[in-house]
DNA sequence: ACGTGTAACTACCAAATGGTAGGTGTTTCC
DNA sequence: GGAAACACCTACCATTTGGTAGTTACACGT
């Protein structure tokens, strides 16, 4: 996915990716692309057969960077304390670091619920049947509240981290006050705050 | 908006509404909205002079009935015990009374993002406000969690209560167990229970 | 009986879209 | 040196799109 990948390729995909988060794919035109990637339309259906097909390409090279950041992301999430604020973080991170990804997949899901549904259950699906067995050790263990409906609870997590990139948008205009970068810290943080006090029971 | 308007006009907003929901502006056609409704093209045009006008409409409709179903749950809310849950579980139901609606005002956020915080601003800005207060007030009293960042906090529920009904779909893939609907109930149950139990100091 | 406004229609159009056919220059490998 | 393979190009096409012009059918108040 992310490998070996010519160069047009390469600057294809990157630019259709921020089209599509933008524009949506409908109002996205092969030659808005190419024009911005500086090539003629059909030199870009030459590398990409269709724009079916270029679609694909971006929502694999998503999904591919999501892959490859994952496994680090856990690992580094084995040890240490606050294992719990550390993976929020990071995941909340990774889309942080480009809009453009929470964009596109809030925008795949709703574009086409079902073929996005079957590849994201790939994607995320066991890192999200991995957690939730670490939710349910927690409440076995008495730290994490009986309440707790781990799986409802983990989508919950994916809904406020993408949801963020948008929250913070709605909140420079209701409230003012920091620009959207800054909300998005602000929303991060509160969406933290309310899912690990959610989750674990108080210490006493 | 919701007030006087001919049975046509109010038939074409109508499928206009479940189509930009599903498909998005971009994607849908006023050919297509004309067929289901059972008119030509041009007819449609003649009661929605473009088809931007026509988004107006289906996009003031929307505000026109939160702006009245607003009132009427803030009212009821005024008095009774559980009145945090009551508030969350109506205004869920608003959205989950006609998922297109979540989906609608979500494609209209990522699609237009200036134009329609503005207006989504003025709709529910007064609300947020209100809302604040009265959390402010619980921080003053001691019911509330003094970390609550009250602004952000408020814009992570319309984010839940949007995102649920997404959240949803992607359950059923992930988890199975459950046809949509089910879900819903639960993400809605879930996110309410999140909410609450972050909102306020556990009880001595 | 007659004009007026409404709500629909047929016929049409310019522009844009995704996509194809086929040609051109350059690099690479035998 | 020649032939693939590659990456790009020009020219073109069918279809769809939002939108216009002008017409018809009908209800209604004078």
């Amino acid at each position: 996915m992310v490998g070996e990948m010519s160069d047009s390729k390469q600057r294809i995909i990157a630019v259709a990716t921020q089209r599509f988060a933008t524009h949506g794919y409908d109002g996205t035109s092969l030659q808005g692309i190419a024009d911005e990637v500086g090539m003629r339309k059909p030199s870009l259906l030459y590398h990409f057969p269709s724009k079916e097909a270029l679609r694909e390409a971006v929502l694999s090279d998503l999904i591919g960077r999501w892959e490859t950041t994952l496994p680090s992301i856990l690992a580094r999430a084995q040890t240490g304390p606050d294992r719990f604020a550390f993976l929020f973080d990071e995941v909340a991170q990774f889309f942080q670091e480009d809009p453009a990804r929470a964009i596109l997949l809030l925008r795949e899901v709703v574009d086409r619920p079902v073929e996005t549904r079957a590849r994201l259950a790939e994607a995320i699906g066991p890192w999200l049947v991995l957690l939730k067995g670490a939710i349910e050790e927690g409440q076995a263990s008495g730290r994490v509240r009986d309440a707790v409906d781990a799986e409802a609870n983990l989508i919950q997590y994916i809904v406020s981290v993408v949801g963020a990139v948008m929250g913070a948008h709605l909140g420079t205009q209701v409230f003012g006050g920091g620009d959207a970068p800054a909300w998005i810290l602000r929303q991060r943080a509160e969406a933290r705050r309310m899912a690990q006090e959610s989750l674990f029971k108080p210490r006493g």
